[in-house]
RNA sequence: GGAGGGGUGGCUGAGUGGUCGAAAGCAGCCGCCUGCUAAGCGGUUGAGGGGACUAAAUCUCCUCCGCGGGUUCGAAUCCCGCCCCCUCCGCCA
């Protein structure tokens, strides 16, 4: 959200924000402005009435404590009590449709960021590695899992529907591997804080992120008390800070979070139909940022680092993109999305998408530090980005690293979490005479008898 | 789900109709003082909004004692609804 005082001295920017960012006649800015006009002369209107009301009060209790009767007063204060509050009212009114307007204005991109009407304008920034030559017709990982048994979407239909997905034992195991990798990552090398917040949130904190009310047709609300099934951990993450003020010196804080994430996908029929890329629940490992105004430009772009390292981990060849105005969505200054190879789509996919929203968030959210103990509150600026997600990640090491025979290696650094395991062959890992370990699993020993 | 208790400033906590944005203590900040540390002394310290001002500083006004309504000339204080927290009982992984 923008502050009214912003959008008042700087109306042409923001209308430029709007064109940019493709919302032309979804967003009135002469209407705010009338109503930040009338809203401030009926404020002066008010609060001088209300100095009236405060001023005569008291000195009708004064009067009262000396005994005199405050004779006409009470009448004539019975009048100006009644005309606040109607002049009350009608602020009160106007601020609601104020309020509900400023909701639905953008955030101006920066000035860095490319100008352009939807993906064809983003640009490529950079690329790591290279994608594979296969000596044989490389699979879709919607095969690859199917054929190996760890996945599993013909059950998952019959007991949810389409976009869901059952993994089964190595399979299951490897998701699991892929988050405790990703958070180990992100904690033990890159300074993140790990935060396993609620699943389901209330409508405060998706207002607060941009999520409502724009987008409420890609959340699940829950019928009975309205929760909301978290669409990404940025919600709950992000609005652990709502309405507070933070110490400057704490900043920057980086946090990491592992959810689930629950999506309509209201809108995508037809699209990504096969396979884990577009799901109505899939895992994603968070990267979210608090951060001094003055630094979170660069913060984005270690923040985006610290997500592609994780696919240099896995060897998992990508690219940066750089969001164009038009691409970059409604609530961000400045985008990088991370795509991975995809043998079976021919190209890079989207796995990770790194966001610097400036105050934008900070402002729905309240969310305010001080540089020192006596200086005023500013907003701080919020930042995140996948790291990665984790159904997609699936999907890119299965097709990525596919074999001939249908077996899938195992990218080296992901093996610990793994049991040392280098070859999924098959949806179970229970014989280890066959499987290929890096060390063989040790046999369950006789358990110690509990001492007392 | 049932019964009871409670939500006041960064924290603890007083305040049951007017002089209360709010005692006191703690913490913080500024200064003084003490060889260092600790202690002590004095001062100071909430948020949001409107207006004056080119802006900052400053001044001034309004609002805010969980949230929303109501009563009243006047509400932290009285009434109604909601939310949250705590204790006990029930249920439950």
């Amino acid at each position: 959200m923008l502050d009214v005082k912003f959008i008042r001295q700087n109306p042409d920017l923001v209308r430029d924000a709007v064109k940019k960012k493709g919302m032309d006649g979804e967003v009135d800015i002469d209407r705010i402005l009338e109503l930040d006009g009338r809203r401030r002369s009926i404020l002066s209107e008010v609060e001088k009435e209300k100095y009236r009301r405060n001023t005569v009060s008291e000195k009708i209790g004064e009067m009262k404590k000396r005994g005199e009767e405050p004779v006409g007063l009470l009448e004539e204060m019975k009048a100006v009590s009644s005309h606040i509050k109607e002049l009350d009212e009608e602020v009160a009114r106007i601020e609601e449709e104020l309020q509900e307007l400023l909701l639905w204005v953008p955030n101006p991109p920066h000035p860095s960021v490319p100008v352009g009407p939807d993906e064809t304008g983003n640009v490529e920034v950079r690329r790591w590695g290279t994608p594979r030559e296969f000596a044989f017709e490389p699979k879709a990982h919607w095969d690859i899992g199917s054929n190996l048994g760890i996945l599993d979407f013909e059950r998952a239909t019959k007991i949810a529907g389409s976009r869901f997905t059952v993994f089964w034992g190595v399979g299951a195991r490897l998701v699991r591997a892929l988050i405790s990798f990703m958070i180990d990552l992100h904690v033990k090398e890159q300074g993140y804080t790990e935060v396993l917040p609620p699943f389901m949130v209330n409508e405060k904190a998706m207002i607060g992120t941009a999520q409502l009310p724009k987008f409420a047709e890609d959340a699940f609300r829950l019928a009975g008390d309205g929760f909301y099934l978290v669409p990404t951990a940025e919600v709950p993450v992000t609005n652990l800070h709502r309405e507070e003020i933070l110490d400057g010196s704490e900043l920057p804080l980086y946090y990491v979070a592992y959810t689930p994430c629950f999506r309509s996908e209201a809108g995508s029929h037809g699209k990504d139909t096969r396979g884990l890329i577009r799901q109505h629940q899939f895992d994603k490992v968070e990267l979210v940022k608090f951060v001094l105004p003055e630094t979170s430009f660069e913060e984005l772009e270690r923040l985006t680092e610290d997500a592609a390292e994780v696919l240099r981990r896995l060897d998992l060849p990508y690219r940066v993109i750089e969001m164009c105005t038009g691409d970059m969505g409604f609530a961000q200054a400045k985008k990088y999305d991370i795509e991975v190879w995809m043998p079976s789509y021919g190209r890079y996919v989207e796995i990770s998408s790194c966001s610097n929203f400036g105050d934008f968030q900070a402002r729905r959210a309240n969310i305010r530090f001080r540089r020192t103990a006596r200086s005023r509150p500013e907003y701080v600026h919020t930042l995140n980005g996948s790291g990665l997600a984790v159904g997609r990640t699936v999907a890119a090491i299965l097709e990525n690293c596919q074999e001939a025979d249908g077996s899938v290696t195992v990218p080296r650094e992901l093996r610990p979490y793994l049991g040392g395991l280098k070859r999924i062959e098959g949806r179970s890992e229970k014989d280890p005479a066959t499987a290929e370990f890096d060390e063989k699993p040790q046999k369950p020993g006789r358990r110690p008898p509990v001492s007392k």
